[in-house]
DNA sequence: TAGCCTATATTTAGAAC
DNA sequence: CGTTCTAAATATAGGCT
């Protein structure tokens, strides 16, 4: 059962290694590293939230092609906090940090949530293809030149209208290969 | 010349201290806080992205109402990205890479872009009123069903969501004070 | 508000599921 | 892709400047 040593030294691992700053070429480690610093980079925003009660919206496009975003306390949100005010809405936050610290107790039940959210995911990739549309910034990129940043910003504002108040999405794209 | 040890136990400082999950009550504290994590949090983003060049966008806004953005290689390549291939851009990344590693000694010059893509933000606005063109979620959250939408909007809340990549602006929104 | 410093709390590279 | 495990690389709370 006991797995033997794999080092001389006696240990298991090597632990943590050095890595340069820059790509990882070999495209599995890649991947790999893309989910872990993704995941890292999203439970950093969520502190950060939590923490400072600030607002924070991340949108993260893979080289597979697929399209992350995550907002907190709601992608709306931080979007409306960026031109208006801040202390209005600490209802809102009481109820975040609340949900944030049951969270760990519920994990199987939220499990659950997420996998009912996926097929949620997929009917809206299909109502996009069948209304033609594309992505949400399908503004038109051509015309937009070349540092358009805010579009993002733009397109979780647009998120607060349709889906209201709170609303944090997340599908992928199909994969263009 | 030699400070007192300030701790009994002869250590200068107690080192890092856990913290509850929750909001840091004391103004003062939070915004160090705010400052340090944020900061932190840029560099995630940034590593992220050039490790496995992932385009990312981040935006941030304090309890003072001040926005800050992040993206690279820019917003619009970030955008531009999710529709098409990622590997055929490789002279972009270059110059990404050799950017990133400049960047510390080159703040001013990211504080010029972040103010042009803040210029670019309102072309995206006005774009897409133009043309009628909306988001992704857009497609029509009537169409989801009242189901299928909060669920959606749950499901981010939880740590299943990722995000991580790279993409950097940063651009502050005037204090609302 | 941002940096510096030190001692810890966290994150994550590597290898394997 | 997502996860788990171990050990080493980092990020940071607190205290000051």
């Amino acid at each position: 059962m006991a797995r033997p040593p794999l080092l001389e030294n006696g240990k298991k691992t090597k632990g943590r290694q050095r890595r340069e700053l820059r790509r990882v070429e070999d495209k599995e480690p890649r991947q790999v590293t893309f989910s872990k610093r993704k995941a890292g980079l999203w439970k950093k925003a969520s502190e950060l939230a939590l923490l400072c009660h600030a607002r924070v919206a991340v949108v993260v496009v893979s080289e597979a092609g697929r399209a992350f975003a995550f907002g907190s306390p709601s992608a709306d949100a931080v979007l409306a906090g960026c031109g208006g005010d801040t202390d209005d809405a600490p209802a809102e936050w009481e109820g975040m940090e609340a949900l944030s610290r049951e969270a760990k107790e519920r994990a199987a039940e939220v499990e659950k949530e997420a996998e009912r959210m996926s097929a949620a995911g997929n009917k809206v990739l299909e109502l996009q293809r069948q209304t033609g549309k594309r992505f949400w910034f399908e503004v038109d990129p051509a015309a937009l030149g070349e540092e358009e940043l805010p579009v993002f910003v733009r397109a979780l504002r647009r998120l607060r209208d349709n889906v209201g108040r709170r609303a944090d999405m997340k599908y992928a794209t199909p994969p263009q290969q």
